[in-house]
DNA sequence: GTCTATACGATGATAGAC
DNA sequence: GTCTATCATCGTATAGAC
């Protein structure tokens, strides 16, 4: 169980990481933000380094999870291409900030964290890059460098983690539909 | 006219700046790199800061003299955005570490560097735009949300900042070629 | 240009009163 | 759980001898 004070220094947290990054996100900027002072963030958190772990490794978990499914159904490659699609802009949606710390500020985490951190995200790539595979096996992607594949989807993918403003108003139904057919079938005509 | 002992200072910072992240890397960190005591780097440099202000701005520079000159060819949209795609390979081979402080870093810069640098980052994408909209008039690009285009086809090409590590073996032909094939053709067959 | 010494503010974190 | 007070450390940067 998570207190709701807990909750609030996580986001702020995240939010404050995403804005200064890690390593010039003071924990008095955060203590302000969430309106304490800095001492009393210690009655809820260990450590900063903490506040990334959790962030961190929650994201890592969604993603794991949400790949193991997607790579267990019976769907053929493409369509779990853009079942993995999905699961990265829903990421963007319901949790904008954590994602991006996910994504751009990992390289802080240390120690056990880091190792187990980089084991997930490891994980994470060994799936996809076994759909791709697959995908080429059946004819449906093209015979290219998988792992040029693999980086070059995640890349097209995640640029709405660099751009997206969470109070931008943004057609996600269309950006979906076009980012697909962008990846799946490229931007010339 | 920059001398060798600051060139070896900015290298050395942009790879610790990939390294740790601006904020935490500290000018510490950077003396023990270059073999001097963090004092006599003042010889050299004004601040940290100056040191990412003069890595982002060269970069910036160079990726503005590089759409400009692509902008203003005869050729068509598709082979400018190749064009532009080899600009951003060639940028990743010659100087890496720059290019990726350039590309994840600027967010420390400050004040009227800060300034400029979001200015020629606007100059940038204004013309990749520009570009995209004239293969859309021209039938050569697909009629979809020039924005979403743009950061499609600039996250696809930016990957290798985050993956390519330059002492591994790469083939830089066969990376381009395919890397052209995916954006402009996708990965479904 | 490089060093030693040092200024001095910011940092993450703790102790103990309430 | 929150506060005030405080600590030890590390941050960028400067002064001045060589």
């Amino acid at each position: 169980m998570i207190s709701e004070k807990k909750r609030k220094i996580f986001d702020a947290a995240a939010e404050l990481f995403v804005e200064k990054g890690y390593g010039s996100a003071s924990m008095r900027d955060l203590a302000d933000k969430v309106g304490l002072e800095p001492s009393s963030l210690y009655s809820h958190i260990r450590s900063k380094d903490e506040i990334l772990s959790n962030i961190c490794t929650r994201a890592a978990d969604y993603f794991v999870a949400g790949i193991t499914t997607i790579y267990n159904s019976e769907d053929d490659a493409l369509s779990k291409l853009e079942q993995v699609l999905h699961l990265h802009l829903e990421a963007a949606y319901s949790s904008f900030s954590s994602v991006v710390v996910f994504n751009d500020e990992w390289k802080h985490l240390q120690g056990e964290v880091l190792d187990d951190f980089l084991k997930k995200r490891k994980i994470y790539e060994q799936y996809l890059l076994k759909i791709i595979k697959q995908g080429i096996a059946d004819k449906k992607i093209k015979k290219l460098n998988p792992k040029f594949i693999l980086y070059t989807f995640l890349s097209s993918i995640n640029w709405i983690y660099h751009w997206y403003k969470p109070n931008k108003k943004i057609n996600k139904k269309a950006l979906e539909l076009e980012v697909k057919e962008m990846v799946l079938k490229g931007i010339g005509k």
